[in-house]
DNA sequence: CATTTGACGCCAA
DNA sequence: TTTGGCGCCAAAT
């Protein structure tokens, strides 16, 4: 029952359309600053239908990765009118 | 139980 | 500015 990886899920469910968070971001309103590793690690590992994972982002501005391909991951952030640096 | 892995982030050179 | 290295955390093996 960690509640760090049910609130990233959490948060991660409530990310609007057209919007994007940071894994430092969603890690931050988690309870942990420093655990944008761990976030990635739990959408990878625990990947559910309900959770938009691709709205989360790299700081850096790149997308990072998706369980479901990097390809499928940017066209879906084009497909909502995220604009990609 | 200890070690390794992994969709990251920041600092120093 | 770009690259390399280190730190950090949670889950899997």
């Amino acid at each position: 029952m960690k509640k760090f990886t049910e609130n990233v899920l959490k948060i991660v469910k409530k990310i609007p359309v057209g919007s994007v968070l940071t894994y430092a971001e969603v890690a931050k309103e988690a309870g942990n600053r420093n655990a944008a590793r761990a976030v990635g690690n739990i959408l990878n590992k625990n990947f559910n239908p309900k959770i938009p994972c691709h709205r989360v982002i790299r700081s850096d501005g790149k997308l990072g990765g998706y369980n479901r391909g990097a390809k499928m991951k940017k066209s879906l952030l084009i497909s909502e009118g995220i604009n990609i640096i």
